[in-house]
Parts: structure tokens; sequence; C-alpha cells
DNA sequence: ACAAAAACTGAATTATGATTCACTTGTTAA
DNA sequence: TTAACAAGTGAATCATAATTCAGTTTTTGT
């Protein structure tokens, strides 16, 4: 008897992981699902194709994987937006305004998780991302509700129409043709954008224009 | 010298061509773009394969047709909806209406357009099949804006937010989890659905929930 | 040092369908 | 009838990448 599984190893199988995770997340940042191919994360991350297959199912699964990632890291820093303090439409105004802003700062990324036509099985993450927002909005409404700074309405419903509103606007910015014809000036100011989009959100959740 | 192309012909070959679209049409409309196959478009038109290829540079070409006609025929139906007698907001609340529950009908298609991953040449007829709806409500709020029944606004942004925000809520109903396990009983009654969505989109234009 | 058990490797295989093309059939005008 | 040409056919080919797996290397406990 002899190799039993032990702490170094499993370390270092840990690591590797961890690096394809992260040169796969590099890719799709880079270019996007579609064009990420197993063979270079694999030739990226130092280890050869196969590997990658000791550690996810398929493709399918990693891009899964790397979905629920990036996606967490953006409800994330939505949620930590919400939990400001101060009154509930000031709140979601701030965590609308984190939504847009952040996916406009990192285009590629974002064009991916909003747009990108993926895999049934990272389409599935896809709606549990959409739904993860609705949530967090969701809760935030109702908190506005209770708190009497915004009518009661179908909290569910309108926290829905407030995520497609905002994706909706970005898809165009975001969109490969756009964002590549903008060859290089890149961090333009998105103020105007985003105001007017949540100009319409705004009015959309209270009935007040500001 | 002999054979010259002949009116007979001409017809013929038009007539074939439309086989092959109205075929190809059902195809998406009962299971997606995803899934229909060349060759099994080809079977249902009474075709060879190869002669699909004299109609199309391509399958992707084929399905940019599809989505462009399907595409059309909804367009179409809300502009009408649109060009009815009444001030601008009930104008857009019936086209809103039309538009949701025009989807809801027939959620397979529905969901094609909307949602349904699809090539770039295919992706590329969905950015222009949201846009022209966005110009329609565009075009509807500016008038709007004049009869005075709709605060003044971005109407491009707050045209756009509408496309989003119905599409985001009908993506849950419509994606083929959700339309599948409905098993059987078709055509619910989407009314209450339908009239939340309403309620967010009109106060968002208008400032006035109802 | 060694045998057992993983883990790693990457070239070869496979899967999936779209696309092609050598050949057959149909159409036209003389 | 026939020559000239276009349209139609569908089995064979091709393209693209994901996935596999027989062989190699590494690790471990004795």
């Amino acid at each position: 008897m002899a190799y039993r599984e032990t702490e170094k190893m499993r370390k270092r199988k840990a690591e590797a992981r961890q690096r394809i995770v992260s040169c796969a997340y590099q890719c799709v940042a880079e270019s996007g699902f579609r064009s990420a191919r197993v063979t270079s994360i694999a030739a990226m991350a130092g280890v050869a194709t196969g590997t990658i297959y000791r550690h996810f199912e398929s493709k399918e699964d990693l891009f899964a994987e790397i979905f629920r990632l990036a996606t967490q890291r953006e409800v994330d820093k939505v949620a930590e937006a919400l939990s400001t303090p101060g009154d509930a439409t000031k709140r979601l105004e701030a965590a609308l305004r984190q939504f847009a802003e952040r996916a406009l700062r990192g285009p590629v990324m974002a064009w991916s998780l909003i747009a990108e036509p993926v895999d049934p099985k990272v389409e599935e993450e896809r709606l549990a991302y959409r739904q993860a927002y609705a949530e967090l909005f969701e809760r935030a409404i109702k908190e506005g509700m209770d708190e009497g700074c915004i009518p009661v309405q179908d909290a569910r419903q309108s926290s829905t129409c407030l995520v497609g509103a905002i994706a909706e606007s970005l898809v165009g910015p975001l969109s490969p043709a756009q964002t590549n014809s903008e060859a290089e000036p890149r961090n333009d100011n998105y103020e105007p954008l985003v105001n007017s989009i949540l100009c319409f959100c705004m009015q959309g959740l209270t009935g007040t224009r500001r």
C-alpha cells in the first residue's frame, strides 16, 4: 500500500483548479465565452488540456462556474450599495448606478453576463443571476414601501422591470460592435447615460421625476 | 443557344424559396433556432439539402431572414396598436400590452426572438429588432410630450427602458424550462402579469400610477 | 528502493452538423 | 430532337473543437 491523499496534494490540486479558474475568467473577460477555448485556457494555466477535465466535468461546467463567480462579484457590489445607510429610494438609486457603472467599466465581461449567447447550462446561471438582482431590489423596494418613500406596488415585478430596463439600456453601448469601434478612448464619461437610465427607473419606482 | 430564364421558372424558384422559408419558420416556431436543422427543414420543404444552398448563402443567412420576418410581424402589430386614435398614453399602453400578450401567446417564437442564444448574424438582427421597437415607442413618447400627456424626458432612453422592462419580465415566463413544465394547460390568463408590467412602465413614463 | 495509487499529458479520436459537388434531371429555343 | 444550360440531389466531405485515454510521471508509505 502507498499513496494516500495528502494535505500537500490536496493543496496542489486546489491551486491548479484555482489557476484554471482564473485563467478562464481572464479569457472570458478579454473576449467573451464564445471565443474562449479549453485548449488556450489550459495553455495559459500551464496544464495539459486533459487536466481541465479532472477538475471540471465539461467546458460547460467550467464556464458555468466562471459565470457564477463573475456574477457573484457584481451582485455583491450591488448588495453593498444597497446596505448603505439612508432611505430606500436613495439606496436603490445608488445600487442601480453601481450596476450600470460597473458594467460600463468592464464592458466585455458585462456583455458576456448580460447578453452574449451562451450554452444552456450557462444560460441557466444567467437566469439565476438576474433573479439574484431581482431579489435584491425586491427587498429594498419592500423596505421602501414600509418606510413610505415608495408607493405600494408589486415589488417583485418592479424589480424585474428595473433589471430589464438597465440591461437593455446597456446592451447597445456594450455590444461588441460598439465597444470595438470605440477604438482607444476608454472610459468616456458615463454620467449622462447612467443618469437618464436612472431617471426612468426612479420614476417607475416612485412616480417622481428628478 | 437554348435555356434562358423564363417566367415559369422564376415563379417555381420563388415558390421553392417560399416553401423553405415557411418550413424554417415553422421549425423555429416549434422549438427555436438552436434545434432547427438544415436537413430537417429541407425534408419538410420537400427539397434536397443542397437546394437550400441555392436559395441561401448559409444557414445563418436563412435564419437571419426568418428572424427578420418574425420580427416584422411583431413590430407591425405593435405599430398598429400605436396608430389607433386616442392620446399617446393610451396608445402606448395598448402597444405595450400588445407586445406582451402576443409574446405570451406564442412563447416559443417569442423566446427565440427575445432571449434564445443565436449565431452572430442573427444576433445582429435582434439588435435591429429591439431598435425597431425602441424607435416606435420613441416616436409615440415624443408625440405624448407634444400633447402634454407625458412629461418631458429623454424619449429614446425611456423607450429603450420600456423594451427592456417588458422583455425581462417575459424572459422568466417564456423560458423553455417554464414553458415546458406548464404541461398542458395552455393559455392561462395573462392579465395579471401583463397588468403589473404595464403598471411599472406607465408610471415610468408618466409618473402616474393607475 | 519499491510498489501502489493518483495525477498529468497531449496527440488522437469523436461528435455534430453544416456545406459541397459530381452527377442526374428538367427546361428552353432552335 | 437536340444541344445548351440551369436546377436539383443527397451521400460524402469538411470544419471545429470538445473530449478521451493509453502511456508517463509524481507521490506516498513501507
